[in-house]
DNA sequence: AGCATAATAGTACGAACGTTCGTATTTCGC
DNA sequence: GCGAAATACGAACGTTCGTACTATTATGCT
């Protein structure tokens, strides 16, 4: 790796935390420059202009998601133990110390859901793979037997999603530590209603 | 109302559109000026400085959803019926055209939950208070014997509200219409999963 | 070691930002 | 109808924004 590349690669890693607090559009090119100990000019010629940081940071920020929540989530093995470790990471994500203003693609989707161009595009791409990626893992854990056949992996991805979303709502927003539990327990419930088991046993104890 | 009561509450009308897409942090006095058709400085001495004036476009905005949406469904019978128009109004009002941007609240609610000060207050206190709503809109339906006793309320309230914000993003960032479906769906088997009707459960109601 | 090139800094630009001030205009009670 | 108060305007402030262009420094290959 080049100096060039080096630094490239050091610029993103601030802008990420950057723009994790600010926003992917609050993330101006002086602050950044300052946060990275470099000029203004120096370092947007890495980029080129602020589109391309914006998009090169999004990158950044969706390899760090995979690396950090989906990645270890398929060494886990197929079926419900992959969806559990894929909660269980995303819920450390979003809530891990080191994003200090939130995960960054969920910033960006309400900052960009109506400003449309290459940001958008992008961050809407990475969404729909996420959640194709969910759907493909629940369809495994139906045919692991763990879910019974008739689930909707869409609707399962979606209502999964939904309580990620409320998760990270109540946790900065209220920062309310009681919203993992919620999110767990929403889950399971999930779980249990398209388990096989479902219509016969067990309740779950809040 | 006098003259500048009447200006000032049509400016909050233009600044609740245009805070809709810039967000209430991206809503900038100038552009919020051409848009009601006056100078700048004649618009922000009727409130200050640009934070009384988010403050009052934020106040502007819940008052809405107030109207739109709880109003309504608090004119339903109290019990699942409450909750079934709470979850046809909200849909309505995030999916409405007249608010082009989306929900002011949930946008700034992303730009704000890491940056304290008053505009934060008040938006977590709009939503603490919203969903201690909800969650005595569930205890009157569990009082109703539309839902299980030993259904939590803020446990209901949590799930609702991430059926809502997964609803939210699906129609934003991918304009996808399902997203409406996959909502109602996900409620009545929230519902389901907490009603008499429901499997095992012992009833309540003789 | 020397040299071509990559990398960074410096500077300047026009525009937009929020805010302030002085002044003109309009409204409204008397 | 008059005059005080409310309301709106226009101009300018200092700052920051993104970008362009030039100069300087550092790197790496032969």
């Amino acid at each position: 790796m080049s100096r060039g590349e080096q630094t490239r690669s050091a610029i993103l890693d601030t802008a990420v935390e950057l723009a994790s607090q600010l926003g992917l559009e609050g993330l101006s090119i002086g602050a950044l420059a300052a946060a990275a100990g470099m000029s203004k000019s120096g370092l947007i010629a890495h980029f080129g202009n602020k589109q391309e940081l914006q998009l090169a940071t999004l990158q950044r920020a969706q390899a760090r998601f995979r690396a950090s929540v989906f990645a270890p989530a398929l060494a886990a093995p197929r079926g419900l133990p992959r969806l559990e470790a894929l909660l269980a990471r995303w819920l450390d994500w979003l809530m891990s110390a080191d994003l200090p203003g939130g995960c960054v693609m969920l910033g960006a989707a309400t900052e960009y859901d109506d400003r449309p161009g290459a940001v958008r595009n992008a961050l809407a791409g990475g969404f729909r793979e996420l959640r194709g990626a969910i759907a493909k893992a629940v369809r495994l854990a139906v045919d692991e037997g763990h879910l019974l056949p008739q689930t909707d992996p869409w609707q399962f991805a979606f209502e999964l999603f939904g309580i990620v979303l409320a998760s990270a709502h109540d946790w900065r927003l209220h920062a309310d530590a009681r919203s993992i539990t919620r999110a767990r327990v929403a889950f399971a419930r999930l779980v249990e209603r398209h388990s096989a088991a479902h219509g016969h046993a067990e309740r779950i104890e809040t």
